[in-house]
RNA sequence: GGGCGGUUACCGAAGUAGUCAAACGGGGCAGACUGUAAAUCUGCUGGCACUCGCCUUCAGAGGUGCAAAUCCUCUACCGCCCA
């Protein structure tokens, strides 16, 4: 169904702003995109391996601390065979924000390059990929908690009408039925007095990005699985740590997937045992069970809507290669390399 | 063998004569996205024409009636109860 022109790995590089005419001043990255589950992790570590890299994690979960399994870390042992940037800068329950990501990405990046390896930018964000590939310099204007929960309150059509008034190119470009959109349109306004500017878009980098291409069926199913490897090796005693390491439910939900989910059916096994009365274990056993396997049947479905919305990125991102094995990766790479 | 209840689109489930291609949920599909992004938000989901529209559906076959998913008869399958 869904067609991809892939595979046609002899490389062109041409396509990508920063890869056309001045490419040979800058710093050539090789970018790993996919949908979850689709492995880049694994190929990352191979072509790093194989073209002396680095990794550049470009992921808003792995930056945190504690976030493992369920973000799919690469594990320690993993990352003492490949240097891994990125992971583990942040403590759960603060925010962080693509901004951040996209200062921190540009210097390991620079980094990476200046002692002589190959940077690999890799993961499923690809509002993350694109900050970092594309330079996008966001305003400068930091997200207001504060400012953010007296918007919320207001109804739509009064915060549409506010940003109609002091911002109307975002008002005719957003989309208007999306709050936190337009909260953040104002949170802009607020902050320095005039509309979001347009978007300023320099590349430090020369790149090559290739996609991994996999038969979305065969994806769904990959997906269903590692949710139960997970839980085998621990995630919901994952989730349950980070909990009794005072890392609030709220903030949890809000990452979705894995920790939105495994923190509901943590609360939901919470209120389970507190009523029922004389504690049958049968029936709670029950309940338990059911209660269970309805999360994470959900969780796997909602991994699957996640899959299809990242490839909607993906397929509008015309500079991606896309590839069906490693080999294909390796031979993308070398006549890069050559290239550049 | 007898009594009753059920059979609705991919799944679950409403609807019990006209305003029904049929609520709702799930699944699936498509999309938006400039600082929460694995988030947030939008649309489609019987077929065809895609503009008023037309065609084929509510287990199957027949019937009543201007009109049936909705009423009647028989058949098939499923569930409970009595033998």
């Amino acid at each position: 169904m869904t067609k991809r022109n892939s595979t046609s790995y002899k490389l062109s590089v041409r396509g990508g702003p920063a890869s056309s005419g001045q490419a040979t001043s800058s710093i050539p990255l090789v970018v790993i995109v996919g949908p979850t589950g689709s492995g880049k992790s694994d190929l990352a570590i191979a072509l790093a391996k194989k073209f002396n890299g680095e990794v550049v994690s470009a992921d808003s979960r792995q930056v945190y601390r504690g976030l493992d399994l369920g973000s799919g870390k690469v594990t320690k042992k993993e990352q003492k065979r490949v240097a891994h940037h990125l992971l583990d800068i942040a403590t759960p329950g603060r925010r962080f924000s693509v901004a951040q990501f996209k200062k921190k990405a540009d210097r390991a990046i620079a980094d990476i390059w200046n002692r002589g390896k190959l940077p690999l930018l890799v993961g499923g964000s690809h509002l993350y990929i694109k900050a970092v590939t594309e330079g996008y310099s966001l305003p400068h204007v930091k997200p207001d908690a504060q400012l953010r929960k007296q918007l919320e309150e207001q109804s739509l059509e009064n915060l549409l009408v506010l940003l109609k008034k002091f911002d109307r190119a975002t008002y005719n470009r957003t989309d208007k039925k999306n709050p936190r959109r337009i909260i953040r349109a104002l949170e802009v306004i607020y902050h320095t007095g005039k509309p979001i500017p347009p978007l300023k878009k320099e590349s430090l980098f020369s790149t090559l990005i290739l996609g991994i291409d996999v038969q979305r069926e065969r994806l769904y199913k990959r997906i269903d699985e590692r949710v139960d490897t997970r839980v085998k090796r621990g995630m919901i005693a994952e989730v349950k740590n980070l909990i009794m390491d005072g890392v609030s439910k709220k903030w949890l939900k809000r990452l979705g997937l894995e920790y939105q989910f495994i923190t509901e059916y943590l609360e939901k096994i919470q209120k389970l045992q507190a009523t029922s009365y004389p504690p049958e274990a049968d029936t709670l056993q029950a309940g338990k069970l059911q209660a269970r396997r309805d999360s994470l049947e959900r969780l796997k479905y909602a991994t699957h809507d996640f899959a299809r919305r990242q490839l909607t990125w993906y397929r509008k991102e015309k500079r991606i290669q896309w590839i069906r094995s490693h080999k294909e990766a390796f031979e993308c790479i070398s006549s890069f390399l050559h290239l550049v």
